[in-house]
DNA sequence: ATAGATTTTTTTGTATACAAGAAGGTTGAC
DNA sequence: GTCAACCTTCTTGTATACAAAAAAATCTAT
């Protein structure tokens, strides 16, 4: 890999972060990434600044930064937390969706039907990430919507891990029907309450993956 | 003002953009920075990154980075998401809120009372704000808690003024007691209610003094 | 041989130097 | 006189150089 541009470096120590190819606690050696980066320090040490500022790394004054693994108690508060922002846009939306976006809802639930009755995963993964934007979007508040957004792409890798559960796809299909009707009746208090189970679910089933792996190695 | 470290400057040019100190669309200048905290331009880029990452400016590469004060929309939408993250914790503080937290977030209102009682609106805009902070951490989630803090400190400026209306500190601290009955008797849906609405309230306060501000000149 | 002190080495943080792109001004053509 | 092309200047972004602090290694004394 050798990019130029800082703010690419940054990107690509995301991916690297998310794929698992740092340990919890390992530090970033700026030396040696500018060297694979094929770069000075400088624009080396702006990604690492992103890193830390995001949440991902972990900045230790004259010690450098460590790469910040969230655990299990982490990952299900981000889950929960991304639970409440949906449920707040899903409020919203009810409240506050044009036609224009209803159609552009159904749509995308359309779509990830299309990949369920494919059996695709991964097609389904990318547009169940499509139809919870499209929710955001609705919520009618750029401020929430981009903090959604973030939230979902800190925990888009361990997402994608819970549709591997046999079944899975099929329940998250029939539970966002639910969401779209409940944000097309306008019924605020429902849409807030399903979606908010909806994501919790993957919560909670990532946490039940994850404790299967530990058992069997 | 003549700081040293990054980190300080960073801390520092927040304050000046909180303070108003910069216009909207301003540009805040490397070299002058420079030369105003008597360090090199490095610290200061690191300063800058750190305030385009928290949103308080926006950077257009090879242009550089404009100061961002949030507009009237803006400020609404995120008194907005506060309220709903407000109402997240409140939810989950009902639930899981241990005697102790309570005892702790009942101290932190008497200490609200103890302010309005003499009329003390700086003591108890500091007070408020800690009151609020035991809410969050009595959500028990140390990720929504963090969360929730770092909008309340971006929000800090602009709570603020609010509290100038006539009779809104003893109304707040109303709305407080009730808070504080709907957690303590483990009603998570009317401690979320009520937390959402006294925010909500504040927001739209703001939102008021601003509309009369303008026309006053 | 081990614990502590001292030196060496490594690494972060800051300053300066340089390169490349954008803004602004000047000159020239119509 | 105005518009456009070119050139100058200024600013950002990156590379390198240097300083200071922490980690590692060596040495010494008991």
């Amino acid at each position: 890999m050798e990019t130029k541009r800082a703010d690419q470096i940054a990107e690509a120590l995301e991916q690297l972060v998310f794929q698992g190819e740092y340990e919890d606690g390992q530090r970033l050696d700026e030396i040696k990434l500018a060297e694979h980066f094929q770069v000075s320090r400088t624009p080396v040490r702006e990604a690492l600044q992103r890193l830390v500022l995001s949440g991902m790394a972990e900045q230790i004054p004259r010690r450098g930064v460590f790469v910040r693994q969230p655990g299990p108690v982490e990952l299900l508060e981000m889950f929960e937390t991304m639970a409440e922002l949906e449920a707040a846009c899903g409020r919203f939306a009810a409240a506050r969706m044009t036609d224009d976006g209803i159609d552009r809802l159904s749509e995308a639930n359309e779509r990830c039907k299309a990949a369920v009755n494919r059996e695709d995963a991964s097609g389904y993964y990318d547009e169940n990430e499509r139809f919870h934007q499209e929710i955001y979007r609705g919520a009618t508040n750029t401020f929430l919507q981009n903090e959604a957004l973030r939230l979902q792409n800190r925990l888009k890798p361990y997402r994608r891990v819970q549709l591997r559960f046999r079944g899975r796809m099929a329940q998250s299909l029939a539970e966002h029907e639910a969401i779209v009707d409940a944000i097309r009746s306008g019924n605020g208090e429902l849409a807030s309450k399903t979606l908010r189970e909806h994501v919790t679910v993957q919560g909670e089933k990532f946490q039940q993956l994850m404790a299967g792996l530990k058992k069997t190695g």
